[in-house]
DNA sequence: AACAGTCTCAACCGCCTCGAG
DNA sequence: TCTCGAGGCGGTTGAGACTGT
């Protein structure tokens, strides 16, 4: 045993890196490959530590990590995963494709905490603040969220907030995909013994709310994807040409959400595609289909406690949505939430509402 | 324009796990 | 079986950017 410690020596460099640093990182793994982290910085002629040039190639100089802007999706996706694990980052990130787990904790600590907390939402238990009983429906101004501008553009501009859309009870059929025992049907990814997640929280219910709706969409966008839609169902020009492009539609890429099935497609695509977002309209955009989507959470949403249509579809309207990789995260999202290894499962245990607040 | 306060996020720190010896 | 180091992970820090006054 004649191991030398990684990061010991005089001179190492601190601090953020320079341009030629980075240049001879890069350099030196795209010839050497990753690992053997401990001899890269003298070989690579940098004077860092291996432990700090294995934390700037893994988090800023790979070449496939996403920067910029989290998407809807990937911010639903980090709460969802956040209430399940709590502050596994790793664990989160692996299910956020191209994004490593010092961007997801970040985002969490500096956007996503402060959101829910907004809400009247513990970040640490996504539970309803005990101080506050009614997390709903902010009534300070300090309740607000700041970092979502639109809420005040709504709120002037008398144009509809997620929260003020209207319930259409009867828009959409969703909630058909439950069977009469309200447990949601095998889509083929689900499997007949994965109905339930265990926990009996409303975070746990909103799981099992999203999955089953989300599951939806990913039939239909799996089922678009395979050219089974009716003829008469078609996606606007963009994302058509996503569709045709199947060989550049790499789901191997969204590795955990990868499998997908076409088993039921076919039973539910009727009841998908009656949904009133309009599907054949060419201006169709992703915000207008989230709103659409709403409308029908809006009241289970206010019902669930802990989390409502602010929370949930706070940034829609602001969010650049990448339609490329809404069409991957949809899928993958429904496919993750309903078929995790990581939740346990009771099949048997009917949900309990009671426990929920 | 200048200053103070706040926010963001890249990077570091220290602990833990796992595997090699 | 034990020791030790590499790699991985989550928590924390602090410099720079941003915002308000």
């Amino acid at each position: 045993m004649s191991r030398k410690p990684c990061c010991v020596g005089e001179g190492l460099k601190k601090g953020a890196w320079t341009t030629e640093e980075d240049k001879k990182l890069i350099s030196y793994i795209h010839e050497h490959g990753e690992g053997g982290w401990r001899d890269i910085p003298q070989k690579a002629g940098l004077k860092r530590c291996g432990k700090s040039c294995r934390l700037r190639w893994a988090n800023y100089l790979k070449p496939d990590i996403k920067r910029g802007e989290f998407s809807y999706e990937e911010e639903q996706i980090i709460i969802m995963l956040h209430a399940s694990r709590g502050n596994k980052w790793s664990a989160i990130a692996r299910h956020l494709p191209k994004r490593t787990d010092n961007e997801v904790k970040n985002y969490w600590n500096t956007h996503l905490k402060k959101r829910l907390l907004d809400q009247g939402i513990d970040p640490l238990t996504h539970k309803p603040l005990a101080s506050n009983p009614n997390p709903a429906t902010p009534t300070t101004s300090e309740g607000q969220d700041d970092s979502n501008p639109n809420l005040d553009e709504q709120s002037q501009s008398g144009s509809m907030s997620p929260k003020s859309l209207p319930i259409s009870s009867s828009s959409c059929s969703l909630q058909k995909i439950s069977n009469s025992d309200e447990t949601p049907r095998n889509n083929g990814s689900l499997s007949s013994n994965k109905c339930r997640f265990k926990k009996s929280s409303s975070t746990s219910k909103l799981l099992n709310k999203v999955a089953t709706k989300a599951s939806s969409i990913g039939n239909m966008v799996s089922a678009s994807m395979e050219g089974s839609l009716i003829r008469s169902t078609t996606f606007s020009p963009c994302l058509n040409d996503v569709f045709s492009e199947t060989s550049q539609f790499q789901m191997d890429e969204f590795a955990p959400f990868s499998h997908s099935s076409d088993q039921h497609i076919t039973d539910h695509m009727n009841e998908d595609i009656n949904m009133d977002f309009d599907l054949s309209n060419s201006e169709f955009s992703f915000s207008q289909f989230i709103e659409q989507f709403s409308n029908i959470e809006a009241e289970e949403a206010n019902a669930i406690g802990g989390y409502n249509q602010d929370l949930l579809l706070s940034d829609v309207s602001s969010t650049s949505v990448d339609e490329d990789n809404m069409m991957q995260n949809i899928t993958g999202w429904s496919n993750y939430l309903v078929d995790d290894s990581d939740f346990s499962y009771d099949t048997n245990q009917d949900f309990d509402d009671k426990n929920f607040i």
